[in-house]
DNA sequence: ATGCCTGCAAACGATTTGCAGCACA
DNA sequence: TGTGCTGCAAATCGTTTGCAGGCAT
C-alpha cells in the first residue's frame, strides 16, 4: 500500500470525502522531500484553489499526516510526519531538515514537572545549524 | 539606574535616537509582567502609531531587550528578556510564563553535533503545560 | 438525493512600507 | 542643520470565510 493510499484510507476512516482536490494536495505533500510551505503545494497543485489547500493542510495536520515546522525567521512550514513525536534539526544554510527520533527532552520534562509543579502537556524543540555539506564549502571543493 | 534608563542607554550607545514615542513603547514593554502582544503595547501607548510600535519592537528584539515567545496557537508574543539564554514554560490555561534559567539542552547540543555533523547554531525550546494553580481548581477550592 | 467539499472573491489580522514633515543630536 | 524618526495611510502577506454550485457517497 502506497503512502498515498494509506493517507486516503485514513481520511475515509474518519468520514472525510475523497476528492480530486484532496488527492492532488496529498500527493504534492507526500512528494516533498523536506519541509515545505503552503505556497509550494499551491505551486504543485495549481488546479486546486488556495482555500482548499489551506483547508486540506489543516486536515492533514489534525490527522498527524504532517507536522508544523517553525523556521528561524518565524515562518511556518510543514513536513510529512513519518513518525510519532520527534524534533527537527534544520540547516539554516540549505534548509535541509533532519528528524531526531529520540526525544531527549523526556527526562527533562519529568524533572521540570517536579520542580515547577506544572503539569507539562507538550513542548516544542527545534535545533538550527549548518549541515555537514554546508559547513565547509572548502571541504567539498577539496573532494572534487 | 532604572530598567528604563538602562534600555535608553543601550539605545544611545548604538546611535539610536531617544524619542517620546520610543520611550513610551519601552515603558509599556517594561511594565508588562508576563508575555504580551504588540497589540497590548499599542493599547498602552495610544499616542504612538502602529508602525512605530512595530519598528520599536523589532529594535528591542535586535537589542535583546525583549525576546519572542511562540504561543501554542502559533501567535507571536514578546516578553522582557531579563537574562541571557533561557527557555519558557508557558501555562496553556492562564498564559503565565515561567523562565527556565538553565539551558538543559546544552549537553544535547553537544551530542547532537557529534552525531549529525551539524554545526549547531541555536535552538528553540518551549514547554507547554498547566501551572499549579490551574491544574486543580478543586485543590484551590479545598484550600479556601 | 443529501450535504460535504469546491473555487472564487472578498474579508481578514498582523505586519511592512512610502512618504512628507518633524525634532533629536 | 541634517537625517533618523514619526504618523498616516496604503500596500502587502498569509490565511480564513461566505457563498452558490458541484460531486462523492
Amino acid at each position: 500500500m502506497s503512502e498515498l493510499e494509506s493517507v486516503i484510507r485514513k481520511l475515509e476512516a474518519l468520514d472525510h470525502r475523497i476528492t480530486p482536490s484532496r488527492v492532488a494536495v496529498i500527493a504534492a505533500v507526500l512528494a516533498q522531500s523536506g519541509h515545505f510551505s503552503v505556497e509550494e503545494i499551491m505551486r504543485q497543485a495549481r488546479a486546486v484553489g488556495r482555500a482548499t489547500v489551506f483547508r486540506t493542510m489543516r486536515l492533514l495536520t489534525d490527522l498527524d499526516v504532517v507536522c508544523r515546522v517553525l523556521l528561524e525567521d518565524g515562518s511556518l512550514h510543514y513536513r510529512v510526519s513519518r513518525r510519532g513525536h520527534h524534533h527537527h534539526l534544520v540547516c539554516v544554510s540549505c534548509g535541509n531538515v533532519q528528524d531526531l527520533d529520540e526525544c531527549a527532552v523526556a527526562d527533562l520534562v519529568r524533572e521540570l514537572a517536579a520542580a515547577t509543579e506544572y503539569e507539562i502537556e507538550g513542548h516544542w524543540l527545534e535545533f538550527y545549524g549548518r549541515c555537514a555539506s554546508c559547513r565547509s564549502p572548502l571541504a567539498q571543493a577539496a573532494k572534487a
